[in-house]
DNA sequence: GATGAATGAGAATTCATTCAT
DNA sequence: TATGAATGAATTCTCATTCAT
């Protein structure tokens, strides 16, 4: 999962180049239809060079997991981060918002990491998920304890459980509204949103108070 | 996505084994990686007649699904169905310990479908894929109506954002059991299954009464 | 070492071909430069082929060493057979004799074998390479040993170090024969040998005397 | 087979250390597998200023070898050297003298001088490799002819195949040394030594008289 | 002179698919 | 129909050599 230093050494914006370009075409082709050489063409640089800076296709994208999910945290984290008195409830609601509006400018690294989380390449990342994987529960659990605390999330359900069911709402539900942003096109961006928002509003709604009809009115 | 006649001119037996090598090969190692000689091997048939069978490896694969879901129905279909007064929690019950139940004899298919639900071969399937999700979807649809109907399910909140809800909160529901299953190996059988059926209880009430704290205790 | 079944399954006269493609391709560029197209195409048979027949070019290298080998033992071995009364001087004529009438016919295979036992391959067959020394120098051992019970061979030196000693000699005045045949080309045969012959009884007496002036002359 | 001469403005240190990664390089993994990279790198040198020392791989491997040659020569040709009644044998008694020390200081070109002579390197020596076996044979050729004048040679056989007779043995039993040497590891030294005196003298026994059983007795 | 990043020609190897028997 | 040998397009990966700094 480590590059080569030559891949260090190479000016930021190359690097980003060169996994961007790995990203769209993982992305695009899966693995193993993946080429290095369009990779590294679209990157503007020689296969040779690929292989001075990864030992082969694997390490690349094992790295441009890591890359993704490094860059999506370094970008967005503070967004999420975690205010005492934050909950769940409003995490879910930033983090959806976030997906939204960054299929705008990052929808291949979006899509790149909703892949990954779904479990395309479960064949290659078994080894090194747990990297991901960790990241991404270990925030979610701490709201959930942290609900629990202060009375917004119930307490007689296991915090793993509830951790699947969040989790699995959330992941299918970025899809849908990735598939919306890859229909509608780059242009919608707003007002495509105002839409958007009543579809998350309903599923926090459904995460809290559940589906089932007879819920108590006066909440 | 449709063999050639010659496949069904085979004993069922064998059609049986040749398919159950190709979903066992390709849960293993992916589309691209799967062998045509591995899984001709596999089920005692040689290369070149896997090619009098199928047009090709796609061909193979996409029978494979259909191949999956329809044996999947057909056997477990009448437990799933569909009586009027049948709500959708119900119906989650069952579906649950079906899997359950059937990740002891027949985990390579469950596994298989679950991978194809997931997206895992989006690329693959997206021509033909419609096929599994309208039967999986309409079936969920029809019972999300139901429930509205009868009285059990909200019915302020979209019908196809409840079936994102319920078909994610399912689907890393059911990967989770199926993880259990695997780690705990074939022999756990019953007892693994009481533990199992508090969860499934639990992500049901989830489903049904959310997350959130201050529910309704009458109900 | 070992090819794969397929391989066997071909007609002889086609491994036949195969093998003494590959031979001729090593002994002229050595191993790494020996191209498995070349060496394929050379046989009348398809690059990949030769990958059904070979895991690598390593595995079509090493049996190409046993091959030659087991062939020249089988078709020469009954010259150097080892009736109780020959002696280990009578065996260096014969074997003299043999490589030289060899390098007309199948000077490829003689070169190629001559080549492994100096050891130009040394990375390569040192893990299997005791196959064939093995194979030699038990039957040069087994003669000293008989030398040396019948009065022929003198008692005062270690078996090891005559072996040695004859290997050397040998080594060395196969390579000059084989330089001879080389540049006098195919047409030699016999008014080659005359001088030839001297030769080798040349070397025989060195080995047998020495090359210390005050030999005996009565011998 | 002439380095630039950028190469000689270096200190001779550096050369040193250059041809030494160079040799030991060569010989573990024959020309082929010799990275240019691994020799630069061992040498604290960059791989570019090997290009500034050297016009191309090759031309460093026939350096190294001249250079090889030369500097044993120049270390151990005193010994060597030639009074005019050495005789043919002293000389081998001290060339392996000279060897079986020389392994445990200078192993590497040992071995890769070995390497040469035993043309393992044909190839590529071909061409310039006469620089070598011209040094090597001319000395013993010459050691031969006067060991005919002041009579401790016999008369009666060609001077070349007296030659292949003493080289083939030379090389067989330094080979033989160098596999000793190698196994005892480098803290032999001495005592190794011993053992090995009696073995070079067993040698020199069997070139003067021979393995035959009725040598004179009286010499 | 020194460096090490960049290059790309070249080779090994894989495997779906074809086809003669 | 069944077989499995044959094929070659396609891809990964290597490394000597060049060249800008």
């Amino acid at each position: 999962m480590v590059p080569k230093k030559t891949f260090f050494n190479l000016e930021e914006k190359k690097q980003d180049k060169i996994i961007r370009s790995a990203i769209s075409e993982f992305t695009k082709y899966g693995f193993e239809r993946a080429k290095m050489d369009t990779i590294a063409k679209n990157a503007n640089v020689s296969k040779g060079s690929m292989y001075q800076y990864f030992d082969n296709k694997e390490e690349l994208f094992l790295f441009s997991v890591k890359w993704s999910i490094d860059l999506f945290y370094k970008r967005y984290g503070r967004y999420l981060n975690l205010k005492k008195d934050m909950n769940i409830f409003d995490l879910f609601y930033k983090d959806a918002k976030i997906i939204w509006s960054q299929m705008m400018e990052e929808r291949d690294m979006v899509i790149f990491i909703q892949d990954v989380l779904l479990g395309k390449y479960k064949n290659l990342t078994d080894k090194s998920m747990s990297y991901i994987m960790d990241m991404v529960n270990k925030n979610t659990l701490n709201m959930i304890q942290n609900g629990k605390r202060n009375g917004s999330i119930r307490k007689d359900i296991d915090d793993n459980l509830l951790l699947i069911f969040i989790t699995g709402v959330s992941l299918k539900f970025k899809e849908h509204m990735m598939n919306s942003a890859r229909t509608q096109g780059k242009d919608i961006v707003d007002e495509g949103f105002e839409e958007n928002e009543r579809e998350i509003k309903s599923m926090i709604e459904l995460l809290k108070n559940g589906m089932g009809e007879n819920r108590c009115l006066f909440r």
